[in-house]
DNA sequence: TTGTATGCGTTATCAA
DNA sequence: TTGATAACGCATACAA
């Protein structure tokens, strides 16, 4: 157990040295000869002396860390893209702070303080559904921090935003009952303000657009998240006179409310009803039938926004981030619940 | 877009007076009068200033953040504590660094090298499965900063260790199977040399002890987690001879695999077999017929941790580590698959 | 109540 | 090749 800690000054005294040789042995320096580089590495191996990351990014001006905020990191959706971030900054020797804004403009305010506090070097954000305003990010950029935004991003904010292709993985999916041989699909959607949301609904409506389908208008229904609203929903329209013959929700909670809805209807799946969710989550190819789901490449988002950082840096290093989107491409996962076996 | 960051210099030079004034009057020392610090603090907004804890963290020697390593960030457990561990650590103004060892011992390695390097104050770990020695630990330990582990530990490390009773969840859950009338109960269990594992074996074996059950010993399996291997194992106890009319499983995966079986050998749950399952995964509520399952409580496990380091912090400042063992109580989630209806 | 001086551990610059 | 020095931004002991 040892009092103090060891620094170079202990080295440096132990092997009759200046601190200073010492730092530039340590950090593999040029003019440092081997023989007195691996002298000192030894002593330091020996002293079991750790390198005071504090000490040194104070003095470069660079904390090699960067901040993740995001609304509840225990979310699937996000720890995956938490787990890419990891991925990545590990390689690049960067460490990660993270942060949940816990869907409240208030607790995001408060992280994007703590990490201009913490000095990070760049910070990676999807905001809270309560966010409206952005002076806070703003802020950030003003203290010389790049900020990079994913999956939900506020629209003007300059920069870099790394988005699921959504629109296109709406269509897909559609696209893919329209084949299976179903005739009339409902939409069931979120929060049209949110931008993935109405992509979402972009894109199913292109691809009913595109097979000249005529969908009643009751059938598109925005703000139907929670797992219960969609189950009524579904009851609702599953009972009403010209009932859909598939689904396409934007979540997979949802499609398990209209699963229960069928069930109880007696509705069968995927015979009288196709049906095609958003997330892949764990349980969907788990539950009967499989439930046909947009696989969104979490983790591989998570390494996209954290390369898009690091690439920024080591080629324009200096320059502000430019405005770009990065899409990073959905992948559909086709189970039972659209396989409907014969076609029309 | 400002060059230089704004420190309590530039505050100082503002309003004529001292940096350490200046310095006093943003952490409200008592020898600064209102006026004067709420001045200080007016034009510190002013100038849009934040307090760098990497300057202020070196000087203190304390970098208030703590260091968190978990085998992923992404499995469900594991994301929920860390859940808990942000909300305390945030509660009491202090960062999380996060780190994933992906279950190698040599990615553990490094993470605890760095942790030490970003002078974390304490270090909330679950070890790798890999993990055999604990000299990584220990180097921890000597660079002063507190070690408290949780749900994996390594037995012989001296200090906080925060866990889930599984053995009484384990021997409640088969209670509760004898209970609802099952009378010849399997066991299909994990890895024999992790601790909670083993755990989750000896409370199975204590209620059906007491219950003076008698087991086949082919009805007691280890090292069984996967879910195919689970099935596998199920296929040959449910066609065996002498069948079993329940399973505690230490995984819900592995609950999953014993439904699958049942289904294809026509075997109904839970008329003619009983389910327990480990973990309360998402899915489990979701599947048909629900599935029972312990609760681990881990957010809340995540926060005793975190709790443990802060309250020891308080109250025995300077002192070790105690040697002590903090249990988490799951809770049981009954659902149909224990629900016979009839008993005996 | 206000200010001065010093050090936390590192690294870059410059000089020897 | 080696070393002295200053600086990063802050907070504390001490002096005024």
């Amino acid at each position: 157990m040892q009092k103090k800690r060891i620094t170079i000054y202990d080295i440096a005294k132990e092997l009759s040295l200046s601190p200073s040789y010492v730092s530039k042995a340590l950090n593999d320096h040029p003019s440092i000869n081997d023989a007195a580089r691996e002298k000192v590495k030894q002593k330091a191996k020996e002293l079991n002396y750790k390198h005071n990351s504090l000490a040194a990014n104070l003095r470069n001006g660079s904390s090699k860390t960067i901040g993740v905020i995001v609304p509840a990191i225990n979310q699937r959706f996000f720890s995956d893209v938490i787990a890419g971030i990891e991925e990545k900054c590990n390689q690049e020797g960067h460490s990660l702070i993270i942060c949940q804004s816990l869907e409240s403009f208030e607790l995001e305010c408060k992280a994007i303080d703590t990490l201009i506090r913490q000095n990070v070097d760049c910070i990676l954000i999807s905001v809270s559904s309560q966010t409206k305003t952005m002076e806070h990010l703003l802020n950030a950029q003003v203290h010389d921090i790049s900020l990079i935004q994913f999956d939900r991003c506020m629209e003007d904010i300059q920069g870099i935003k790394v988005l699921n292709n959504t629109f296109d993985s709406a269509y897909k999916a559609t696209k893919a009952m329209i084949d299976a041989g179903y005739k009339s699909i409902a939409f069931l959607g979120g929060p049209a303000h949110i931008e993935t949301f109405s992509q979402r609904k972009a894109g199913f409506l292109k691809a009913i657009e595109e097979a000249e389908m005529l969908i009643p208008y009751v059938y598109i229904n925005e703000n139907v998240l929670p797992m219960e609203e969609a189950k009524k929903m579904a009851d609702k329209l599953l009972s009403s006179k010209l009932p859909p013959d598939a689904f396409l929700t934007v979540s997979d909670h949802q499609a398990l409310g209209v699963m229960e809805s069928a069930e109880k209807l007696g509705i069968s799946i995927p015979k009288d009803l196709g049906l095609f969710g958003f997330a892949n989550e764990d349980f969907s190819a788990l539950v009967k039938p499989g439930l046909s789901s947009v696989d969104q490449m979490s983790k591989q988002l998570g390494i996209s926004a954290a390369s898009a950082y690091f690439e920024h840096k080591k080629s324009h290093s200096g320059t502000s981030m430019p405005d770009e989107v990065i899409y990073v491409d959905c992948e559909l996962r086709i189970r039972d619940s659209i396989n409907r076996g014969s076609k029309g």
